[in-house]
DNA sequence: TGTACATCAGTGAACGCGCGTTCACTGATGTAC
DNA sequence: TGTACATCAGTGAACGCGCGTTCACTGATGTAC
């Protein structure tokens, strides 16, 4: 696939005083080249500028470097990720089964739909060595929180409306279903042909979640 | 950490008709730069050759390309894998459920005691294009068969037995068992610190084996 | 209303680095006679 | 037993490339007077 590089405007600076917008242009930069299919190494600081159309220099005065971009992507993809399954959530009909299949479908369905996203939020391409750059490990910590709090919670109304065997552990049960879930999404984002049966999510979702 | 760098044999070059060991000795140089605990992206073929003690164009005889060399050290340490689950299989006393957890342990072991190779063999942190790359499908298809086919026979036994709910589908389940297990033995290899309870493993296998 | 100027957004050239790969080669060693 | 020679194992220098990062800069634009 070759991509016609026509490039009729150079692009237009931004005006003064909207010199952030850029940053949010080399966020999406990075993304469309992850979409292209190109794993994470396609993503290097040259390439994310190429892509944005501007010098490599510009870069510097958005991101210290090029980890940071990564991380930034990262965070608005896990926001994405945590709107998604929330809307999953709030248009799941049919009571608390209906809105676990909801959430963690839309969990599977999301890595299948941007399988390269997928693999730097969770796939552990991008481990940023906090020695050495600018990151902290209060960044990393808070990545995902809100999206498996969400799983937490739904999994708990499933118990507690007795659809699922009620266990001491409620955090620990979501965090297996978790595992599985994600064991799962991982596979159909890195490999060519995920064998196995076409229900196996569910298969999964139902044993993890230890429904009735 | 520094490694010491003296060198005080340069190396001995291999004899006639030996040449063929440098081959065994570059695996190896790739094993050790991924367990210093650099990911993969530390394994280039000059770092092997390095580390090897040689110049980087003597991998050229005994590898096409970097990826070969990758291909070789997956290929290596599934054949590892496969026999580390088969000792712990032999080595269960107990009955079937004692074989499964023996063999899904030692799966979930293996992961925590090499964190680098596992990323490399199930990770996706290493997928070569097959088209610019001297690896053929059949090379990546064949990989990993013998040790799953080892976990379809155990988690076959335990239904024959009937300690695990039967199923359609025996190939099936086992496919969700191993989801689940390679689900926490990635997180585990990729993240710095594992939420969640101890025995998350334990629950992982009880679930999805469907253990009665 | 006009103009000088500070500031802001972004550039272009250059650097040193490690990479994969090529090429012609070297020197040890086994073997044929 | 001695020696010439083919072969084998591995080397060293060099190449072009893309990378991250630096530096001094340019030119548009908003603002103070």
């Amino acid at each position: 696939m070759v991509t016609a590089v026509t490039n009729t405007e150079p692009r237009r600076r931004n005006r003064r005083g909207e010199g952030g917008k850029l940053r949010d242009e080399i966020i999406a930069a990075a993304l469309a080249l992850l979409d292209e299919g190109g794993d994470e190494r396609a993503v290097t600081l040259r390439s994310v500028a190429r892509k944005a159309g501007i010098a490599a220099p510009s870069i510097y005065p958005h991101f210290a470097d090029q980890p940071s971009i990564m991380l930034a992507v990262v965070q608005r993809e896990m926001d994405a990720l945590t709107a998604t399954l929330r809307e999953a959530d709030d248009n799941a009909a049919g009571g608390a089964r209906a809105r676990l299949f909801a959430v963690c479908n839309g969990y599977l369905d999301f890595a299948q739909a941007h399988p390269q996203r997928y693999r730097i939020m969770f796939g552990g391409l991008w481990t940023p060595s906090v020695e050495d750059t600018s990151i902290t490990d209060a960044d990393l910590d808070s990545l995902g929180v809100e999206a498996f709090t969400l799983l937490v919670e739904v999994l708990g109304v499933c118990v507690d409306e007795g659809i699922a065997h009620a266990s001491d552990d409620l955090y620990g049960d979501a965090v297996a279903l978790w595992l599985g879930l994600h064991g799962l999404a991982h596979q159909r984002a890195v490999v060519r042909k995920m064998p196995g049966p076409a229900d196996v999510g569910d298969r999964l979702i139902t044993a993890l979640a230890h429904l009735k």
